[in-house]
DNA sequence: GTCCCAACCAAACAATTGCTTGGTAGGCTA
DNA sequence: TAGCCTACCAAGCAATTGTTTGGTTGGGAC
């Protein structure tokens, strides 16, 4: 068995346990479930990994890094205030796309799973993440493209939920694409539900 | 010891189980939790219920039919589609505030318990919910108050989802009251952040 | 004073949990 | 052919889980 059939096993196996992680919990999943799912026995998990820990760590760990990087790209351009705005939106709803095991995991587990050292990242992850949107929506506020009695924090708040939250409902390959999603989405967020 | 304390005794272990679920879910919490903050030996707990199972089902219903009688009302009155939408966002707020360790409980486990047929009733006042809202963002649109190229399934989803996921975040006696939280997300929810 | 009964204790139960150990199959390299 | 290494099995471990059982306590009713 060669080297790309290694990697490709352990990955394989990650993107399992991923699955049944973001289906029924952590803490709820069992080694078993996982060994299961994969066609081996329990104990066989543990050639690939340390603990079922490791796992759910390398499976968050890997995605964050992915999705903060992203972030980083849209702060760092040169789009107006509104722009980015929009494109932090649509990024998120296409993460949800792209990782929807991860960000469901993350959405369930990460307030349980912080508590423990090893996870810290995922508080700091938190704080880097408020970090971005706050500056975009401060600066959509004083470049004049968002109203100006706009509290700020509870906006950021608002967004961050019903971006995240949609991944308990979004199904790929459904009738509406995440960039369907994102189009409703920010028509609300920027102008309302009322008839103008 | 009266039935008066009979009564007090068993709402008492309900609120102390309630606090532990909604802190750290239903699976996570073991009943020596329960009985470790009850002051008791976790086989007691078995004089008062059936099982742990049983104290969650006893938690949830009895704040659903509290919830939705309320829902009802609103839908019962006679205001415009508008005004009823903003009660009911209001009164959703305030279901938090008044109830927080109900509405988290229902947001972090409802989706696993309702696999179970003694939580049947999850599904269906998931379904009622629905209903409510449909129904008066549907009438929001016919009538003109809302913009007329609404998708209402989305609109529905979008309410639900930040209105229930801020008791993650909410904190009563905190700086803003459930009122101040409600009055700024109808304004961005009807009117958008951008600036008029 | 006797009886009752709600509330609880003390101890154990089988099942399930994450994880360990020692071994084996079989393809790859030399 | 020999040796190696990855992937896995088979069996078991201690800890934790929800729950049961039989007994104790102490206040209220008659």
């Amino acid at each position: 068995m060669t080297v790309e059939n290694t990697q490709t096993r352990r990955a394989e196996l990650l993107a399992i346990a991923a699955g049944l992680f973001a289906e029924k919990g952590f803490k709820n999943t069992t080694v078993r479930d996982i060994a299961d799912a994969s066609g081996i026995l329990s104990g066989s998990l543990y050639h690939h990994f340390d603990s079922k820990e490791s796992m759910v760590d390398e499976i968050l760990s890997t995605f964050q890094e992915e999705l903060f990087a992203a972030y980083d790209a849209v702060l760092a351009g040169d789009d107006d205030a509104r722009t980015k705005i929009e494109r932090a939106v649509r990024l998120s709803f296409e993460a949800i796309d792209r990782h929807r095991h991860e960000v469901a995991i993350f959405q369930n587990d990460a307030d349980h799973l912080g508590k423990f050292e090893r996870f810290g990242y995922l508080a700091e992850r938190n704080r880097q993440s408020r970090e971005v949107w706050m500056t975009l929506l401060t600066e959509g506020v004083e470049s004049g493209a968002l109203r100006p009695d706009l509290d700020v924090e509870l906006t950021y708040r608002f967004i961050r939920d019903t971006v995240w939250v949609a991944v308990r409902w979004y199904r790929p390959g459904g009738k509406l694409t995440h960039r369907d999603i994102a189009d409703q989405y920010l028509t609300i967020l920027l102008d309302g539900i009322a008839h103008a």
